[in-house]
DNA sequence: TTGACATATTGCGGTATCGAAATATGTTTG
DNA sequence: CAAACATATTTCGATACCGCAATATGTCAA
């Protein structure tokens, strides 16, 4: 079966890197193909190949003005990222209380242990 | 040149469903390659080997204890992706609250325009 | 040591994806 | 209509990845 599509998987669309920074790009605001071509350092075939992935996936947005194409983020479709990462904070803040609490009863004991 | 491989690039080693499906399991706890592979249905090699990615990607930490590998998460690796993702926290909410503005002003008006 | 158990690794066939190059489509301007 | 411009699509070869089946490694118990 292998992996869902990176036209199906955000999470997927997502693990190539000049997808990830044609988004960062597009935060700043809308641009055309070729504004994102420029900006980044790919074709412009890779960038429209890359701006297909990521509509077809959701998270861009096309809108035609004359013969250019203007691409906007959609980021209501991160949100699937967003709570996802969001279960592993807690996750991440108890572990980082445990080691705060155990550095401040290493301090209490103020023990020298050399270690 | 294509994607930086799924033990190097975080996000591409979540591009895996099977992956996630592995870590989710791993938030409640520390758990066995046999304990895993109960818990979802998939085959215990296939559970090793993404154990396998997981953790060189350094997404979760292994521990031996007798004949059972224990493995259990590493958050602290998510961050990256946590931080991307908080990135467009902004972009999303500003698009919320324009389009609160914009019903506000809507009602503001009471026009019946219908659309 | 032998056998059972737990996990890891290897080899294979099939598929998705990537980048590059060439070309096609659609739009504006003259 | 023709030429220039902006973007999209197709084709190709190379590679990474997946799941499965078989097997290897390592550990405990008798």
């Amino acid at each position: 079966m292998a992996r869902a599509s990176t036209t199906s998987d955000v999470f997927n669309a997502l693990g190539d890197v000049h997808r990830r920074d044609i988004l960062d790009v597009l935060i700043a605001g809308e641009k055309s193909v070729g504004a994102i071509v420029d900006s980044l350092s790919m074709s412009q075939p890779q960038v429209s190949n890359h701006l297909r992935v990521l509509s077809e996936v959701g998270l861009v947005k096309r809108r035609a003005e004359g013969r250019h194409r203007l691409y906007s983020l959609a980021p209501e479709r991160l949100r699937p990222l967003h709570d996802w990462v969001t279960k592993y904070e807690r996750v991440i803040n108890d572990r980082l209380d445990r080691l705060d609490d155990y550095l401040q009863e290493l301090q209490r004991r103020g023990d020298g242990s050399g270690l």
